[in-house]
DNA sequence: GCTTTAAAAAGTAACCT
DNA sequence: AGGTTACTTTTGAAAGC
């Protein structure tokens, strides 16, 4: 029985740069900068290379979306101050960065009976009629499972990547557990760690 | 003299009123979607707990009795969709979605899991079909779901597809679009749902 | 509560050819 | 019919309404 697998598609951070920003004039000198301050706050720089969005405030506080990997987090981060620093801003070279949540795409390498799951899984919601996945809430790691028949699975909330690890090897131990898996008829598929 | 105009004023609790509206609110859209008494009576004692419990301070009454409407529907075994009854209403499907989970949180209700076959008589119905289709329909279902087809599938769409393959097979042919309106779905949701449980099945569609 | 960002899962929907 | 795009669900932070 093969073990599930995960993939890290999202990781959302903030990035403290400790110094107000004047962001009209940002938005001025970055012409790929989107600000809308009736609409939004936040001024709005999409990177090319690391493909990461930032939502730059005023405060100097940043939040990055989009990186698959710490590593690319901290790449755009050192280009997002580059950047900054490159059209008339004086902020640190090295800002401290928290990551907020971290997505996941998984895979159970099992068929689900989400119907018995919704059933014996207490912190669970099933509504097919509006999401054709399960909604399972773990308390530890506290992370959200989207859980669909096919085995494939999101998992969203967590922190660390060690976090999701942990809730998808649990969540397949638990579905096995009350025998909500069985195996595929097909043959092997193809997955990354 | 004050005493007695207000003791004339307030011949109702704010509770009283409070529940008059929302009977206002429940018959108003429950005549709309031709919801039965029994369902509107349900959804009412839903609402008396809901207000008791003080589940209704800041939120729209409407929308609160839209989503007792939506869970009485549901216990009584006669669904509608939150987009069906919110479409009556001011509030979005969303913010009656909202509701209707907080009530179903706070009030411990734990509603039985969606089922398909619970919305084949009001197709059928609603497309004047014999209870020959009806019963088929449902034996397509039951097969279905033996057979794993219908995890994360709008009920709906089974339903309305089981309702269409049910009408080939007795001669009382209703077009996909006939059965689609019938079940608020799209052609598109019956014909693929229609093909998957003919496929799957072996069912063998008589060809007119 | 809303606004904005990104991302996956599987299903449904809207619009165009 | 088919194809594309887009929306449903979940998560998290930011500042302001």
């Amino acid at each position: 029985m093969a073990n599930p697998t995960y993939r890290i598609e999202n990781i959302v951070a903030t990035v403290n740069l400790g110094i107000d920003l004047d962001l009209d004039k940002l938005a001025e000198r970055l012409p790929a900068a989107e600000y809308n301050p009736e609409q939004f706050p936040g001024l709005i720089l999409r990177l090319q290379r690391p493909k990461i969005s930032a939502l730059i405030f005023r405060t100097g506080k940043m939040v990055c979306t989009g990186a698959k990997s710490e590593n690319e987090l901290k790449r755009a981060v050192k280009e997002l101050v580059r950047l900054l620093n490159e059209h008339g801003a004086d902020v640190p070279l090295t800002p401290e960065i928290q990551v907020q949540n971290i997505v996941a795409s998984g895979n159970l390498h099992a068929e689900v009976d989400i119907e018995k799951s919704a059933l014996m899984l207490e912190n669970s919601m099933y509504e097919p009629e509006q999401f054709p996945g399960l909604i399972y809430r773990m308390d530890d790691p506290k992370v959200v499972l989207l859980i669909f028949s096919s085995g494939k699975i999101v998992c969203t909330g967590a922190k660390k990547e060690q976090q999701v690890r942990d809730a998808v090897f649990k969540i397949h131990d638990v579905l096995r557990d009350i025998g909500a898996l069985y195996e595929e008829e097909g043959g092997k598929e193809e997955e990354e760690l | 003299k004050y005493r007695k105009w207000q003791q004339r004023v307030r011949v109702q609790t704010s509770y009283e009123r409070n529940i008059i509206q929302a009977m206002n609110e429940l018959s108003r859209i429950s005549s709309q979607l031709g919801i039965p008494k029994a369902c509107v009576d349900e959804a009412m004692g839903v609402y008396e707990q809901v207000l008791t419990k003080g589940l209704v301070r800041g939120r729209s009454v409407e929308a609160i009795v839209a989503a007792c409407l939506h869970m009485a529907c549901r216990k009584i075994g006669m669904p509608r969709s939150l987009d069906e009854i919110s479409q009556y209403t001011r509030a979005s499907r969303k913010e009656v979605a909202r509701c209707f989970r907080l009530i179903a949180r706070e009030l411990g209700v734990r509603l039985p899991l969606s089922d398909p076959k619970l919305y084949v008589p009001r197709i059928v119905e609603q497309l004047k079909l014999s209870g020959e289709i009806l019963k088929e329909a449902l034996n397509i279902l039951e097969q279905a779901k033996r057979k794993g087809l219908t995890a994360g599938k709008d009920p709906a769409g089974l339903a309305a597809a089981a309702v269409y393959i049910a009408s080939l097979l007795r001669g009382e042919v209703r077009t996909q679009k006939e059965v689609a309106m019938a079940a608020q779905v799209t052609e598109v949701t019956v014909r693929n749902r229609y093909k998957e449980l003919a496929r799957e099945l072996n069912i063998k569609i008589p060809i007119k």
